[in-house]
RNA sequence: GGAGAGGUGGCAGAGUGGUCGAAUGCGUCCGACUUGAAAUCGGAUGUACCGAAAGGUACCGUGGGUUCGAAUCCCACCCUCUCCGCCA
């Protein structure tokens, strides 16, 4: 959520930064609601500043002796009452003016960051280095889901009889390579400082509207029909809700954790892309890392987070390009985005396999989540930082894919020897 | 699912209609005493909104209601705990 504050002092600035995200933003409406919440807010704590004063009159005057029908005590009642009229006018109007004003912010997105390459689509997206040698064999390679249902470790067939279509099962060294992706991603980013967090997978809609997929993303979500739960779209989504509503002391910060969640996602308005294989599926395996960080430190954790992330590819020695999200191509609530993408040899292409993004205070607005340095006083807003460490299902298909023998068996990566206590699938 | 209890400031815990944003204790911060520390003593110590400021307003789980006046009374909802039932 935008600063209502920074809205009203710099709506240039304002709409000139949402403007580099494409799409139209009017911010004047909201301004002109704000006019009139701030002038109703003045007049209605006038009248209860005297009505407050009225009740006070009466209870010291009954106190020192006045009875109840005093023509004094009948007045100020009088009055009271006038007050009370007078507010029932006032209040419902201010409420629901707030309620417009929340409804309009919580619809824009976050602004860029000056940092954030400008352009309108992901075609102008910024390509920021390279890791590892594409492999590309003399032999052919199969795309993943074809080697994966040869080798008799992943079934959509029978999948898609238990739910419906975009979901598999993993069998005996498919499952067992599931496994042993997330256990090692785990150990990997605990190693390296991040708290593990495993959470509740379903979400009440408050945590979904601090995150920011509400209210405007309802639809890319499943959701509980008796219940105010969904399912969760990603961990970032409950592990950032661990702290919301809480002021955090500036000594815990940095906090960084990470999560291994499944994750489900509806894919509305993707029905003809990657309906095959372990891309694109409505519920996929997560390892996800979260950071709430002091403002200043925000983008120096950011680098730090995406090199978290890139250090898992690099263990398993899969080539990935790295790239910088323009301002038309980040998401609601990001000011700043990389992308991870990996080799995908059957492909000849990088598919996506990681997001790492910073919200800046936006979410931390949105889920009130501030800190307290102590010994200064007030409270900030702390920064929140995610990204994916990595996406399982995807990194299985670039195993399954980078790891391809000519015989078609697949080469375990060294460093998930140890987990599968095996080399050869 | 049934029965009961309860939700107050960082924590513990008073407060059952009037000047209560809220006693007291603990914690924390500042100061005094001390070579230093402990102990002791004095003071301070919630958040947000509006306002140039002075200051004002709101918040005692949430939302309504009664009243001149609600932490306190009434209604609904949410959550937590205990016991019983069911259950991995």
């Amino acid at each position: 959520m935008l600063d209502l504050k920074l809205l009203r002092e710099n709506p240039d600035l304002v709409t000139q930064k949402l403007a580099q995200r494409g799409g139209n933003y009017d911010i004047q409406p909201i301004l002109d609601l704000d006019q009139q919440r701030r002038d109703l807010e003045q007049q209605r704590s006038a009248l209860q500043a005297r009505g407050n004063e009225v009740g006070k009159l009466v209870g010291q005057k009954m106190k020192s002796g006045s009875k109840p029908d005093d023509s004094e005590i009948v007045a100020l009642k009088e009055e009271g009452n006038q007050v009370k009229a007078q507010l029932a006018d006032l209040e419902p109007r201010e409420k629901e003016i707030k309620a417009q004003i929340e409804a309009l912010v919580l619809q824009l997105p976050n602004l860029p960051s000056d940092t954030t390459p400008i352009g309108k689509d992901e075609t102008e997206n910024v390509e920021v280095r390279r890791w590892g040698d594409e492999y590309k064999p003399s032999h052919a390679v199969l795309p993943h889901y074809e080697i994966a249902e040869k080798l008799g470790i992943l079934t959509t067939d029978r999948a898609t009889k238990i739910a419906q279509t975009r979901f598999v099962a993993l069998l005996g060294a498919g499952a067992a390579l599931e496994r042993a992706l997330i256990q090692f991603m785990l150990d990997q980013h605990i190693a390296a400082g991040y708290l593990e967090v495993l959470p509740p997978f379903l979400i009440n809609s408050t945590s979904l509207t601090a995150t920011g997929q509400l209210p405007k993303f309802a639809e890319e979500s499943f959701k509980c029909a008796e219940d105010d739960l969904w399912l969760a779209p990603t961990a970032e989504v409950p592990v950032t809700n661990l702290y919301r509503d809480e002021i955090i002391d500036g000594s815990q910060l940095p906090i960084h954790h990470c999560a291994y969640t499944p994750c489900f996602r509806r894919e509305a308005g993707s029905y003809g892309r990657d309906t095959r294989g372990l891309i694109r599926l409505h519920q996929f395996n997560k390892v996800e890392l979260v950071k709430l960080v002091r403002p200043e430190t925000s983008e120096e954790e950011h680098q730090k987070l995406v090199a978290s992330a890139e250090s898992i590819l690099q263990a398993l020695k899969l080539p990935y390009r790295t790239i910088e999200l323009c301002t038309g191509d980040i998401g609601f609530g990001a000011a700043k985005c990389y992308d991870l993408e990996v080799w995908l040899p059957s492909g000849n292409t990088y598919r996506e396999i990681s997001s790492c993004s910073n919200f800046g205070d936006f979410q931390a607005r949105r889920g009130n989540i501030r800190f307290k340095e102590s010994g200064q006083k007030g409270t900030q807003f702390v920064h929140t930082l995610n990204g994916s460490g990595l996406a399982v299902g995807r990194t299985m298909a670039a195993v399954l894919e980078n790891y391809q023998q000519p015989d078609g068996s697949i080469q375990v990566p060294e460093v998930l020897q140890p987990y599968l206590k095996r080399t050869i699938l």
